[in-house]
DNA sequence: TCAATTCGGACTAATATGGTCCCATATCAA
DNA sequence: TTGATATGGGACCATATTAGTCCGAATTGA
């Protein structure tokens, strides 16, 4: 339904957590506290986000996790590039081949318009201005209207 | 992975197809001929599309499916609708409740901006322009770059 | 050494999606 | 009236994806 994974969700989340806690290291544990999501499952994002340089990681004791760049050169597509996959509306279904009914088909060129303009409303997005409140998001091109969006965080905890 | 789904790839394939045909009515058949997708595939999304008035259909003998409004009237966020569910990044998991958790993290308004980003985007693209070559579609807020997005069609047929 | 912690990955369960099929209903024409 | 040709509605199953948990190894500091 063209919408996020939880596992975005929550990571976004965790990654708010740990731009306020500004540079500080904090365990999983503390993560998990803070955020209300399953330790478990704290655990398994902060490994990706450590893999993928999001977050930066000390080992042992006293170890934890702590923000690998200022939350400002955080973006809301590299985010989900690394919690969700590529950020990519249509895919083929052999990652190399080309799709054998592109020249039967129009369509293609308009779905990467599409998904340029959604990705360039990620790139706008940083994870200084998730941490923020609502209303001082930049506004750029957000100018129509909305189905409801609700959050989704009564399940796993 | 912020992908849209099969059918409404599909879907859009076939509405693209009826745009051609500009009224005439098409049997299911006809479009499955022509768009190269599966007709049990096909049959099941023109209903899908007929019950949300995107296309309107005749039934009995010679009847079929023709476009419910001109092209230009069918923005690619309707289609994502029909085809998709709603567009909306988060979700709660009941549909009526609030997120119990919604006080407690700051990312809820952040991803509704995204959301509205998204579906600016995703009004500002009609059935006409996706009928169209990709070089004609308007541009609007389309100015940055993009991971490959190639187009899978080479499954279901 | 011992406790605290991350690292890597296996594993299961739940959910969503894709795809097919069946039968009822409607329409047209012979 | 009957038969051929369509759509309408939905059940159904297989598969893919996602969520979530758990275990043992490695690392660090006291």
């Amino acid at each position: 339904m063209l919408r996020i994974s939880r596992i975005t969700d929550y990571g976004t989340m965790i990654l708010v957590h740990l731009a306020a806690r500004d540079g500080r290291v904090c365990s999983a544990s503390d993560v998990a506290a803070g955020t209300h999501v399953a330790l478990p499952t704290v655990q398994k994002i902060l490994k990706l986000l450590t893999r993928s340089g999001l977050v930066v990681s000390s080992r042992g004791a006293d170890g934890g996790y702590s923000l690998g760049r200022r939350a400002e050169a955080i973006s809301a597509a590299e985010i989900l590039d690394v919690l969700d996959g590529p950020v990519a509306i249509t895919e083929c279904s052999h990652s190399n081949s080309q799709c054998e009914l592109e020249s039967l088909c129009q369509v293609g060129g308009a779905w990467q318009k599409i998904n340029k303009a959604i990705h360039a409303a990620l790139d706008d997005i940083t994870l200084a201005d998730l941490a923020r409140p609502a209303r001082d998001l930049p506004v750029h091109a957000l100018t129509h209207g909305i189905t409801r969006t609700v959050h989704r965080h009564d399940r796993n905890r």
